[in-house]
Formats: C-alpha cells, sequence, structure tokens
DNA sequence: CTTTTTATAGATCATGCGATCAACAAGGGT
DNA sequence: ACCCTTGTTGATCGCATGATCTATAAAAAG
C-alpha cells in the first residue's frame, strides 16, 4: 500500500467483464445509486466510492455528468420529484369531506412518501448546505399545503382561538419530527405512525374547536 | 495563482505580529471559532480556513489538536455541554406547580438555549453523521425531561386519552421544529416564539382534559 | 464476418487537504 | 540586559479528490 503505481487500478473487480449499456439506463443507474450513496455519506461523499458502489469506474461518472455538482443537481432533482402531489390543495379544500379526514389522507399518505431515509437525510443535508431547491421546496409547501389548512381552519374554527400559519407549522412539525427521530438523528421511531399523526390532527383540531366530523 | 510556491504564504496577514497568547486562552479561542465555523459550513470545513479566521496558521491548530478530530470534539463538547440543566427533571416534577406553567418555563428556557444557529446546526450535522454524542443527548433528554413530562401528563389525564410517549415527542418536536425551520432551512420564524410554544403546550394539555391550573 | 460507433476502462494531472517539522520570536525569570 | 522556554510561523510531505485524456472493447450497422 502507498505504492503510487496502485493509483490507477481498476475499481470494478467484481462484477464481471464490462457491461456496455444504453446512455440512458446508464445515467438513471448512476442517478439512483447516488441518492442513496450521498443520502448516506452526505453530499461531500466522494465521486470514487460512488463508482465502486457501481460497479463502474470513477471516470465514467463524468461522461454523465460534467462536474460532480451537476450530479448533485441531478441527484436533487431526482429526490426532490413528485413529493407534493398537485391535486392536495383541492383536495384538502373539499369541504364535502370532514377536515380531520382531509387531514389525515394527506398526513398519511405525505409521510408514507417522505418517511424514507434517502429522502429526509438529502432534503436536510441540502437545506444546511443551503440549496436553492431546498427553500422553493418549502415555500411551494408553504402555498400549495399549510396556507389551504390555515384556511380551511379558519372557516370552522368555533371557539375564541383564532389559527395562524405558525399553528400549521406546529403541526407540520411535530409530524416530520417523527422522521427526523428515526432517520436523521436514527432513533426508533412509533410503532405505529399513522395513530401518532391522528393524535397530533386531533389534538390540534380540539385546539379550535372543530369536531371530527366537521 | 498556480504558482506552486504560494502554497505556504502567509495565511495571517492582516492582524499584525505574532500574538502570544496563553495555551488555555488560545485553545478557548481556537474551539469557539471553530463551533461558528462548522457550524456555518459543515463538519468537513477545512483547517485552513478556520486558521484564516482565527488569524493564525493553520499547523497552529494541531498544536492543541492533535487531529481535526480531536477539535470536532471538542467543538461537540463545548456545544453540547450544559445544554439540559440538571435541575429540571426536578422542576418539571414539582407539582405544587401548574403542568403548563411547568411546560412553559421548561421550553421557553430550553427554546432560548438551543434556538440558537451554532447549537442547531451543528447538532444536526453532527446527528447526520451519526455522532455517538448525539444518541447520548437524545438518549439523555429522553430520561430526564420526556419520560418525566409523560408521568405527569399521566398522573393529571382525566378523559379517556391515555398519553403515550410519543404524545411527548410530538409536542417537543413541534416545538424543536421552528428552530429547524429557522436555523437550518433559513425560513423567517416566528414574530413570537414563546406565543407559539405556549399554543402549543396548551394543544397538548387540552387533548389529555388537563386544566392550565392544574 | 467486417466495419463503425461509442460506452467504458485505465492512467494521469492539478489541486486541496490533514498532518509534520525545523526555525523563529514573544514574553517571563533571573 | 540576558537567556530560556515555548507559542507561533513557514515550508513541506503524503495522500485523496475532482477532472481529463487516450486506449479498449462491446454492441450495432453493413
Amino acid at each position: 500500500m502507498g505504492d503510487p503505481m496502485e493509483r490507477g487500478k481498476p475499481q470494478c473487480d467484481d462484477g464481471g467483464p464490462r457491461r456496455r449499456l444504453p446512455p440512458q439506463e446508464r445515467r438513471a443507474q448512476i442517478v439512483e445509486e447516488a441518492v442513496r450513496f450521498f443520502a448516506e455519506v452526505g453530499l461531500e461523499g466522494n465521486t470514487r466510492q460512488l463508482a465502486k458502489r457501481l460497479g463502474v469506474t470513477q471516470s465514467l461518472l463524468f461522461k454523465y455528468f460534467a462536474t460532480k455538482d451537476d450530479l448533485l443537481e441531478a441527484v436533487y432533482e431526482r429526490v426532490y420529484l413528485d413529493r407534493l402531489s398537485p391535486d392536495w390543495p383541492e383536495r384538502l379544500t373539499d369541504r364535502s369531506v370532514p377536515l380531520r379526514a382531509r387531514l389525515l389522507a394527506f398526513y398519511t399518505q405525505y409521510s408514507a412518501l417522505i418517511f424514507e431515509r434517502a429522502w429526509m437525510r438529502i432534503f436536510m443535508f441540502s437545506g444546511l448546505a443551503g440549496a436553492a431547491l431546498n427553500h422553493r421546496y418549502l415555500e411551494h409547501l408553504g402555498g400549495v399545503i399549510l396556507r389551504p389548512i390555515l384556511a380551511e381552519t379558519e372557516a370552522l374554527a368555533t371557539n375564541g382561538n383564532r389559527p395562524g400559519l405558525d399553528d400549521i407549522w406546529n403541526l407540520h412539525g411535530g409530524i416530520v419530527y417523527i422522521g427526523i427521530r428515526t432517520h436523521i438523528y436514527g432513533l426508533p421511531g412509533p410503532d405505529n405512525p399513522e395513530l401518532v399523526i391522528a393524535r397530533a390532527i386531533d389534538k390540534y383540531l380540539l385546539y379550535f374547536g372543530i369536531h371530527p366530523e366537521a
């Protein structure tokens, strides 16, 4: 070890002979593995390790992405894509359904999408790095999810407590924190996350005097 | 630029002449700046940049810390230290004070301690890195804060809702998420965090039928 | 089968990083 | 004023990393 002549030795000695894939397929494969990889080790993870995981050489990565930042951009896009279905604003404001049922439906499905190791960690890494996509996502979330929930709550509140956007953030944060606990901090999560979510929603509704069937 | 002879050029050309400090003082100065530095750029921030901020040479850092990991350990200790005052278990279980007042006192003071950029970000960075201190801190938190709160809530719950530890995590997460929003994601925080905290506590207590004065 | 195309590998470069060490100088003791 | 300890510097080492370039071979085209 330490032999300078070892630098360029083969990095994919396991799989077998060189396998040639159509560019589109290879690219997708790289991005998919990169998501898992960077989610694990952080955005500073090095390209050689990633290549090793893929069973290809490091130089190949640069045939598909001019720079590592380009690869990270692709990772972001892959991860951020389709987490917020465009029909949620509509469904959240459908007053033919009780608000509790709407919130429950949203947070059940949303949590199923985001309580995933790769998403949680890359979201956090990119947030810490100040990535633009992160800001955009959260602003989008505020606009299409939190604000509608606030409006629906305002419309149904029966007691003196007037809801503010911070109340929605509190509901949202309490739920999202389940994923943070488990995937960022590595603590054991709840046995039944959906039950915990339901109770969070019930606390929220109760505070504003909103009946479960309303 | 690119001249290989530039590598070793002075890295502290601003302040003036070489200032000689007692080791203890210098060490503290390094740790303090390192906290701010690593909180900003992440734990992979390089020692040369840190040294530049301090106005000393990079090599000096290694006179005080044998390795960069040692420095990071010192940063962890500095940051994690004294965030959980040892008298909180006692104060949280003092039944001569209404539970609401106890929770309010705790989370007001606790949030004042942790809603700080350096803490929030280093806690998150170290959590993502799987640092042992992070786990220990959270387990400690669970033991000396969350469990007592659960016991107190159980003792006072008047309706059918039986509290579980996940309810406390939900309360806690909803509050901590305020700090995450502002310091990790860089979003504007609430105008009055204490008010938001009070409302979170009220939602929590109401759900278990606990009167504010109980 | 032969030719052409291009996905892939292997080697290498330039730079940046953590870490080391000899030389220097600031401050205290005498 | 002098020495002597040691905090501090400047230069350098070894290695890892992002990126580049050329040779190779796998699949497609004829």
